[in-house]
DNA sequence: TTATCTTTTGTACGATAGTACAAATCACAT
DNA sequence: ATGTGATTTGTACTATCGTACAAAAGATAA
């Protein structure tokens, strides 16, 4: 039998304490942890000070509540991706499939509350520089198990590439993702408004084809010996 | 004729200032700009606080001095190694020697003064994702040139590839260039102690690999529009 | 030595940080 | 309507921040 939810249970103004989280992440996102004080969360959340206090305890613990709400949904997002993806037949396909299922749900408009989304995203992006803590502890305990299952889903596409070196490219795909979340202004600057950084769909397409590309590069073990390594040394 | 230097010339502890500066320039990287103070940094140079004020006036004029002390000499270095990489007659070797000329001076060690060095790349990294004003302003104005040199050259050696899409993975490189260097032990996380990431050579070797075959990806305009685009929609 | 200039030290000031807490306010069950 | 628990407000405390500045120390030229 369903009863109607007592006030214990229903916060009479969610939007308060939803308002906060948002204003906090937009602000961590843009300006970093330590760049943005408690106050200034409260100012652009339309909340005093202590309301902050009183839903999040600490500045640590409000931190923590925004990756808790997005954690859990990303990667449930991600997974069912990935899980389509491994059902693509041709392995080509099957590859940019699962970039793809790494990229898109980085990417989703950051209203959405559920895909994880683009300011979430950059909040990552910000933390793991300032090589915060918090983040730090969160991230590895909750990512590292999705980035393998890419990885190995990778690894399946390419069979014939060693696991390092498909690690290290997921690596990179991951700081090229990072990046352009981060910085999407350079992109429209440096291809002097031919391209627009920051639309996410024009972002999207650039990054799979690119990385979809080098994960195909031939390993590195067996590309590199018989060649010489030209134009290294510091002499031009 | 020339004379003995006077001592306003001369400064008499250069070794002061230099720690300051290499201190700073440590702790920056490692935690961002916000989450050091002027006092932990006097700390770890062995100095008193009001030094750093003296020596810099503020803790901005600190950041600018740093990035004066590197921007010169980096380009400096890149330039001479992309003049070296534009020589090269083969266009597959040229495009590596082109992407190996950006990657290796950041790379280089960072106790390296002249090189550029690690450490202030990741100094970079940190203050393009906390959208550190002083850096912003000075990053635009002294890399765009080099940036765009790059960008050419790469062009150069893909003639059949719009500028844009080699805009968009020039962007990709540094972002993982930065990435890998901000965040080195979740290689060696990843790979379960296969790989390094805190190595150098390794690091550079797998960027540059990786890299070359993502500029050499077909490009976007003609590689899509034919083809379906697979496992995309939110329904698995 | 003494005078002069540079560098370092010690200390202090105002601003702002995170957080605590009592009082006021609100929404709802009864 | 009224009481009750959840929330919001206002304010205050302590710590630490960036920076200023006078005094001490060190170095050099005469």
């Amino acid at each position: 039998m369903l009863r109607k939810p007592t006030s214990k249970e229903t916060a009479r103004k969610p939007n308060m304490r939803e308002a906060i989280l948002a204003a906090a992440e937009e602000l961590f996102a843009t300006n970093g942890f330590n760049a943005v004080s408690v106050r200034d969360i409260a100012q652009a959340a339309g909340a005093n000070p202590g309301s902050v206090t009183y839903h999040f305890k600490t500045k640590d613990g409000l931190l923590l509540e925004i990756y808790r709400r997005h954690c859990g949904p990303m990667n449930l997002r991600r997974s069912e991706l990935l899980a389509a993806a491994k059902r693509v037949r041709d392995l080509q396909d099957r590859l940019e499939a699962v970039v793809r299922a790494y990229v898109v749900p980085a990417f989703t408009s950051g209203s959405d509350l559920a895909g994880g989304g683009a300011r979430f995203t950059r909040l990552r992006a910000v933390m793991s520089a300032e090589g915060n803590e918090v983040a730090r502890k969160i991230i590895a305990q909750t990512f590292d198990d999705t980035s393998h299952a890419f990885i190995d889903a990778i690894h399946d596409s390419l069979p014939h590439i060693p696991r390092t070196d498909i690690v290290w490219r997921s690596h990179f795909l991951l700081g090229a993702l990072y990046y352009s979340l981060v910085t999407p202004d350079r992109v429209s600057r440096l291809s002097r408004g031919e391209a627009d950084g920051g639309d996410p769909a024009n972002a999207i397409e650039q990054l799979v084809q690119a990385t979809v590309a080098a994960f195909q590069a031939p390993a590195l073990d067996q590309a590199v010996p018989a060649k010489r390594r030209p134009v290294v040394s510091s002499k031009t």
